[in-house]
DNA sequence: ACACCTTTCTAAACACCGCTTACAAAGCGT
DNA sequence: ACGCTTTGTAAGCGGTGTTTAGAAAGGTGT
């Protein structure tokens, strides 16, 4: 049990959120259509809107929307001060961009580069990136940035910020990216794994709005998979949770990258298909040649093979999860209908059959750089006030 | 997000469920205790108790601890009214027993059953077997008891509280017992998916306790798996999350009761070892005797053909799940501790190396009854105020 | 142009909460 | 019997959300 004087003051960080809460999801509104839509009388909303103002999240616009009685002033998100930044790191290409605290990127406001090849010029490449965004701002980048938000691949523990082991981008081993960042720009930076960033993007801003039981599996290099259930990420104790990958499903097959043996992810990912169609051609092909080989056209067999085994890793996770949404990511899928079909077929087949009926699956195009922004964002709303569920801990359900 | 007006009321009845929890947790216990290792001010807690004791959840006794200043007196759970039941139901025999509200079960206030042969008879058999344990109850169960918490085997949805589908227990198959129980005794009844129940049983009374990233592998006739993550329960949309049991390890495997093939139930479980000795000594014999049957003793590749199985389970759990802990529960490892040896050794090298050193592995006794009187109580809390935990939803993790 | 209506926003009063302070109550030791 | 120590509660303070009342601001209709 957490030890922690429940003050009163912690009333009014709750409202301050909600407030904050919605301007970032309906947009500018005034307060009293706030206080309508957010359940608090009108009395209770101004003084929130005071404080946030005042804490330059907010500010009050001269535009009024025309309407019946007195025009209310719109209260919006504070473009000078409520800004954050997102970094997203992949194997090979960087991106950089900023964002309001409503998680819309400014596009123009965005660079992408080839990842360095050390992890101290990645390093120097993403603090050059953020000056070069940034270089409007004179003084300080905290002036008008609360914060920074990385997308990082590999085994991340969250618990001490640290990439434990990154297959597809070794220069990480080890390094403690977001706390050397931080240490150099002197903004707060928040690391997330990259399959949990994408997942709370796809939650706050994306086609996972709002929902508390879905899982997102990503398919490419490897398989990430993502999980909120019950309104909370899985993150597990260290961060790592979510590691489908590595479940051995050939007990005695082809060697994978983590040391194992016949690990899901040595069968069913792009790379895996792109091996197996090469092998099919007798030529090395990427993935995408590997979609439009004629030996895929032709014969279900042959994409058989990887796609039964994605179709294992697809019930896994809806057995174990039992997600009211799964989406799926990916090249493989997304490209070719005939694919996610098949996808489906056998997955139904594979899964226990009240569980697939609970579970909606969509196609998805996910955006791990909503996931940084949305990572940083989350956090500052936490630094606000702790989010707060009155319904309970969901571990039991009522029956009477 | 969910509206709730977030009234006054709410930290009075925060500091309310502290205040029992505490008792709970510590036994009887003074004001000036509770305040002091509560973190409340003693005020704070002399309300809150005015509350609790008009509630009946508490009492004050007139036992006074000597010491040296002023005596304080005792505060504990009402001895009328902070009760409950507990019924477990299983394939072969079933359990009704009662409970305080600390989970302090009373042994002599118990009695087990074997499982009816109807769904009709089963729910007689509850109802008389409540009847009998609270025989001296003049009147409405109501008046000594808060609800009933019950641990049901197989598919349970606990949104609408219905079994779908018990493999080992068909009768209960697209039944409501906790709804039709509640209807008969007028008491609310609360269902739990035993694997759940267990995991809240220990977390709240057993080896788990205060516990907030943990497993439990459950393995007897077939794979039960609950896992409590950042303090929440994993329940997924409808309660179905943890069927470890139906991913397929061998695609073209034995036929599985779930109608698939090569489910991991099907080769790693006291049933599958059964079978496997069986086939070995030429003639059937159970969990208990194959596993004293020379066959075991003499050779490891016998045992292994289960056991290799089992840690695939294991460091699927570990490494989808990334827990803390993880206790394993069941005859075939609680008996041989060369069997949880090899258990240990085989997942060791399946698993993530991060993510397995992270983890500390467990045999665990377990319990159901616990788990279905834990449930209830756990509702019954949840009911007096929401749980809170202030430390935000722990997505994201400072690095700075 | 003016009264009227509708809606927005805020000030005041009230009820509730937890905390600090002050004090009465209840035993023990000398 | 007196002091000592601890317990428990009453009063006052600052904080919070709500209701009520009223001022502010703009359109509508005559």
């Amino acid at each position: 049990m957490i030890e922690s004087p429940v003050a009163s003051e912690l009333l009014s960080k709750i409202n301050e959120r909600r407030v904050l809460e919605f301007v970032q999801r309906n947009g500018p509104a005034s307060r009293a259509v706030i206080a309508r839509g957010g359940g608090m009388s009108a009395p209770t909303v101004s003084k929130a809107v005071v404080s946030l103002i005042r804490n330059e999240f907010l500010e009050e616009t001269e535009a009024s929307q025309a309407g019946f009685g007195r025009p209310g002033k719109l209260l919006q998100l504070s473009e000078q001060k409520a800004n954050v930044l997102g970094v997203v790191i992949d194997a090979d290409t960087c991106w950089i961009g900023s964002a309001r605290l409503d998680g819309a990127v400014g596009e123009e406001q965005s660079i992408s580069f080839r990842t360095p090849k050390t992890y101290d010029g990645l390093l120097q490449a993403v603090i050059n990136g953020l000056g070069e965004i940034t270089g409007n701002v004179k003084g300080d980048l905290s002036e008008r940035f609360r914060g920074v938000g990385l997308s990082v691949p590999g085994l991340f523990n969250s618990r001490v910020g640290e990439t434990v082991m990154s297959p597809n981008l070794h220069l990480l081993d080890g390094q403690r990216l977001a706390a050397d960042l931080s240490n150099e720009i002197g903004l707060q930076c928040i690391a997330l794994q990259e399959s949990h960033a994408l997942c709370v993007g796809e939650r706050m801003y994306g086609a996972a709005r709002g929902m508390n039981d879905f899982a997102i599996l990503d398919v490419s290099t490897g398989l990430g998979l993502g999980i909120v259930s019950g309104g909370h990420l899985l993150t597990g104790n260290s961060g790592m949770a979510g590691e489908l990958g590595h479940i051995t499903v050939v007990p005695d097959g082809q060697r994978c990258g983590c040391g194992n043996r016949g690990c899901l992810e040595t069968v069913a990912t792009d790379t895996a298909f792109a091996r197996l169609i090469s092998r099919e051609l007798g030529r090395k092909v990427g993935v995408k040649e590997a979609l439009t080989a004629p030996a895929v056209n032709g014969s279900e067999e042959v994409i058989a093979q990887t796609v039964d085994y994605l179709a294992i890793a697809v019930s896994a996770v809806i057995n174990i999860f039992n997600p009211a949404t799964l989406f799926l990511h990916g090249q493989l899928m997304n490209s070719d209908p005939k694919i996610f079909k098949r996808v489906m077929r056998q997955a139904k087949k594979r899964t226990l059959s009240p569980s697939f009926k609970d579970c909606r699956i969509l196609q998805s195009q996910g955006n791990k750089r909503l996931g940084a922004v949305a990572g940083i964002i989350d956090h500052l709303a936490n630094e606000l006030a702790p989010a707060f569920a009155p319904v309970g801990n969901g571990n039991t359900e009522q029956a009477s």
